[in-house]
DNA sequence: CTGAAAGCGCTAACAA
DNA sequence: TTGTTAGCGCTTTCAG
């Protein structure tokens, strides 16, 4: 079985190459005889271009890539995975195709292959960022705002949610409002606790200095921090984690303190994962807008590959507070 | 600033652009002061293959295509992250590309510019399917275990896992076991039904008609199944339900109505998802080697394009039970 | 509306 | 070890 190029179809057809060609690429200039006689021809043969040859003929390229870093816990597998979701949309509404690449740090794929580079997070990949911005190549970086290098960003402005949250907890009449932070090396991390400090300031609480704890996102880690907070002598009535997976945490260990929640600790859980509103209690949590940050990503990068856009794009999506059982009026407690 | 081709560096360092070729490529057969000169060249002039031509030249395609079908529900999103894990794993691994494709059901995408495709699932893309195979595309399909046709099936081994489930629970002491089964259109809901029909059948336990429910997987199709099972005259002890979705939402219907679980009914949920664990009663389910699936998948498909393996491959791969808090020995209930 | 011919950028014999 | 020379399969002028 012989393969089948753009000349046996001409010839099967009794036409050019050249027909053939604009009877695949859709050129309205056939007549639609020889069209019928070119489409017959493909079905018998069973014809395929060769995706290659046409993208070398054309000088085109309209695949970007993404690359994902290692998925490694549950935030990240729910982040993907909504993420991917508006990628998904924008790249098929633009016609482009989306070449995958899940990075463990370090491994170099074939960013040759691709028009456009999308990083999903860079924390691990700053040398990939590097090298693809130094080939030149266009790039957007999603979930992680930097500041200091001229690439596009989209991201959420987790600055801002997180001043919302205390806003909420303190309308709520609450003023003792501990934070437990994440990562405090990444730029999500620095900004929801800045959020926190921003908005106690603005109101003049004070922040006593073991209502700040740290944990890495991540449930277990959180178990700590929370204990510390919630056996203090002086502890917290609400507490405001950076992650869902901590907020179940610090429900859980205020449960089995003999607290309830939200009559005696109201929390508040950030992003909006699945377990969210599967939790014992649910959760009051901070909704991101990530499949649209993904699809805005893929957008702006097809202006940037198509020389549409000159300057690197920066831009913050907001988010919304969803409102569910795990938070009460400072009032209602007594 | 003009294109740079490989006649360019060429020229710049003084040889062919055959030798140039060849350093690019890693052919020991080039003296080492020509190659520095070639990589030095190519690094001023900041040289980058176009992949296009290369491969048009050496007839090669190392990418491999997944298609994804709608990511609407929870599961599929927890069902995807997992298996593109494993996928991601096997494409490093084997120094493949991947093509992501996520699709609504009928956008045709470029799957000419692929070696191979993987179907995550085919629920909905069956036309897809039929097109790769009849274009003699090599194919694997994952999660949908196709016995009528001649392609390879990654799955995992739903009906055996669910027996596990009914022998379990029959362990315990439970005879009264009722299920709520997933969507029967598809293997997955008809597999994890038939396994609880058959372990109830070897153990000569009676399925009572009302102990079959029906839902789609989601939350809230178990609310009303859960309903009927519960306050029906002779409710069951035990309830497997196909999903945790489900299977949580059995657990707040069951405590909503006053029982307790598991001391007054036991639960068993399928997918071990991350709110399994999360879950008001942390659920004892069904893990399911998904990433392993997808990385054999790729394995697969690689031997597939090859031409290593001739035949399709059919593989089920084995889940695991693992116990939280949502079962109950009978004898303990009084 | 159609076709001949000139590449697109690279690889792979084949010589040297 | 190196260079010459054909193509790879398709698109795209440019005449007709």
């Amino acid at each position: 079985m012989k393969k089948i190029d753009i000349a046996e179809v001409a010839k099967a057809a009794g036409v050019s190459t050249t027909t053939v060609s604009r009877v695949i690429n859709h050129v309205p200039t056939v007549s639609e005889e020889n069209r019928q006689r070119v489409l017959e021809a493909v079905k018998k043969l069973k014809y395929r271009p060769n995706p290659s040859a046409r993208r070398l003929a054309s000088g085109q390229n309209d695949t970007i890539g993404i690359v994902i870093p290692r998925f490694a816990d549950m935030f990240h597998s729910f982040y993907v995975s909504e993420l991917l979701k508006g990628v998904g949309t924008g790249v098929e509404r633009l016609k482009l195709n989306l070449l995958l690449h899940v990075t463990d740090g370090h491994s170099s794929f074939d960013l040759s292959s691709v028009a456009g580079v999308l990083f999903a997070d860079i924390d691990g990949n700053e040398e990939q960022l590097d090298w693809v911005m130094d080939q030149g190549i266009p790039c957007v970086v999603t979930n992680h705002f930097i500041k200091e290098l001229p690439v596009s960003c989209i991201a959420v402005d987790n600055l801002t949610a997180s001043e919302q949250v205390v806003a909420y907890l303190a309308n709520l009449g609450h003023r003792e409002i501990a934070t437990i932070a994440g990562h405090l090396r990444t730029p999500v991390g620095i900004e929801r606790l800045e959020g926190y400090l921003k908005a106690m300031k603005a109101r003049d609480i004070e922040v006593k200095p073991h209502f700040v704890q740290r944990g890495d996102y991540s449930g277990p880690s959180a178990r700590e921090p929370a204990r510390r907070l919630l056996t203090h002598d002086d502890r917290p009535t609400a507490i405001f984690a950076a992650s869902d997976e901590m907020a179940v945490t610090t429900i859980e260990v205020a449960l089995g303190l003999g607290l309830r929640v939200p009559e005696d600790l109201s929390v508040v859980g950030f992003d909006d994962s699945p377990i969210a509103a599967f939790a014992k209690v649910p959760l009051t949590t901070v909704w991101q807008p990530l499949s649209q940050v993904g699809e805005l990503s893929v957008e702006v990068l097809d202006k940037l590959m198509g020389g549409k856009l000159r300057r690197p794009v920066k831009t913050q999506l907001g988010t919304k507070l969803v409102e569910r059982q795990s938070c009460r009026q400072t009032w209602l407690e007594h």
